[in-house]
DNA sequence: GCCAACGTTGGC
DNA sequence: GCCAACGTTGGC
């Protein structure tokens, strides 16, 4: 399409993701804490993982995942800044070093994602395994450990809704 | 702490 | 380009 911009136009159909952290790391109560409710998604080393958040959209929704500990869905954040190179790998100070990537020759990237809610309970790994309609959920494979991955849009929706009931059957 | 699954590295 | 060795992730 010619001069079509990959940007999401007013309107059009956002798409779904999640993302992982471990909760020592940077937890949805971290989030929930940065100013703005909002963070760069730093850290991500992964190529796969990384081409993932290229084709991140303004105005994606994204299920936030703990892993580790309790490995639960806990919440729900928004894309509000697409891909842009991640200085944390420049940084020989940081964890995510990788000296590969210069400012002249970014090799990793970064989104911003700001929250949009935290669930009101937790949904537990082993609990979203007996869920039908997410069979087939990435998370849900054998062996799974991308840190972003795709989610689709029925899958988004189901979470939703099994964070709503849960939320009603806990007053 | 164990270990299965998976990605990356490097010798050839 | 193959593949063994190694390191990491992450559920359990």
């Amino acid at each position: 399409m010619p001069g079509n911009s990959h940007k999401n136009s007013p309107g059009s159909t956002p798409r779904y993701w999640l993302l992982k952290s471990e909760p020592n790391c940077f937890s949805i109560d971290d989030l929930a804490a940065a100013p703005d409710q909002t963070t760069f998604w730093d850290g991500v080393r992964n190529y796969q993982a990384r081409n993932l958040m290229r084709e991140m959209r303004v105005g994606d929704q994204a299920l936030y995942y703990h892993s580790q500990t309790n490995p639960s869905v806990v919440g729900q954040a928004e894309i509000v800044r697409e891909a842009y190179p991640d200085h944390t790998a420049w940084d020989p100070q940081s964890d995510h070093f990788d000296p590969r990537s210069t400012p002249d020759k970014p090799l990793w990237d970064m989104v911003d994602i700001r929250l949009v809610r935290k669930f009101s309970q937790p949904l537990p790994l082993p609990m979203l395994r007996t869920v039908t309609d997410l069979a087939g959920m990435e998370l849900l494979r054998k062996g799974s450990r991308l840190s972003v991955q795709p989610v689709t849009e029925s899958q988004f929706i189901t979470i939703l809704r099994l964070a709503k009931e849960a939320t009603e059957a806990t007053p």
